[in-house]
DNA sequence: CTGGGTGCAAACTCTTTGCATTCGG
DNA sequence: CCGAATGCAAAGAGTTTGCACCCAG
């Protein structure tokens, strides 16, 4: 019942710091790349395992592949429209008059997200 | 090149405004019931035709499944993290600082989404 | 009539699971 | 040692696509 530190996990929690914001298929291409013996269904299960203790954040934003996030900091994202690419922004306030009006809707609010669709600098210069 | 009034697209549509926040599947079983010769392909091309003319909005929120939302007012959503229910909660004010962040980084911000996750009343209760 | 839309089924992609084996503590 | 963690392969879930037929304009 307690957990163990493999040499998987430290291998895929590097992967993560490096491939900003990358899908659970990017992250089994990069970790497979450098070791071949790492199975799909590891990383998966690795990934989720950090999302559940809080060691990295699940994304789910538009695109159909859900991406991890290492940086567990509140904070919000520009997601690319054209590319892709997924960057971190600054957190700034959250938006309070929309808590309340879910606190108001009788929710108990633990977190949110916030989103933002753009077109990134590199391909606005296209 | 122009586009078509068809059956199956005034019954889909009629599905997004019937079931709160649905997922395509969900749209497919509730239109399937009534209407058994309506494919299960016809209802993803349809709901994706309606994201890409600005008909519906297309929500990837925590969750497996793409959702599906008739009111493409721009509205904040709240996500029940037990039950899975997705409420509307009245847009209030766009976060400003976040979006000026982003601009800083470049971005172009054609839009925002903003999630909420917590416990729904109904939930709270059990 | 004509070509956009639909139905069907097969294909695909991403993710999860069962089970025997391995290895961290 | 012991059971959590892996690897492999096969199963699932959700979504997309190819193609022939159909029907709205």
């Amino acid at each position: 019942m307690q957990e163990r530190q493999t040499k998987q996990k430290t291998i895929i929690y590097d992967a993560l710091k490096t491939l900003d914001h990358p899908t659970a298929t990017e992250v089994y291409g990069y970790v497979h790349e450098a070791y071949p013996s790492v199975s799909r269904a590891t990383v998966f299960r690795v990934l989720g395992g950090f999302a559940e203790k809080g060691t990295a954040l699940e994304l789910r934003l538009s695109g159909h592949e859900v991406r991890y996030d290492y940086n567990v900091m509140p904070h919000y994202h520009a997601h690319c429209t054209v590319c892709g690419r997924v960057a971190d922004v600054a957190a700034a306030g959250i938006p309070t008059d929309g808590l309340r009006a879910t606190a108001d809707c009788g929710f108990e609010i633990e977190g949110y997200s916030v989103e933002f669709f753009g077109i990134c600098k590199a391909c606005q210069k296209r």
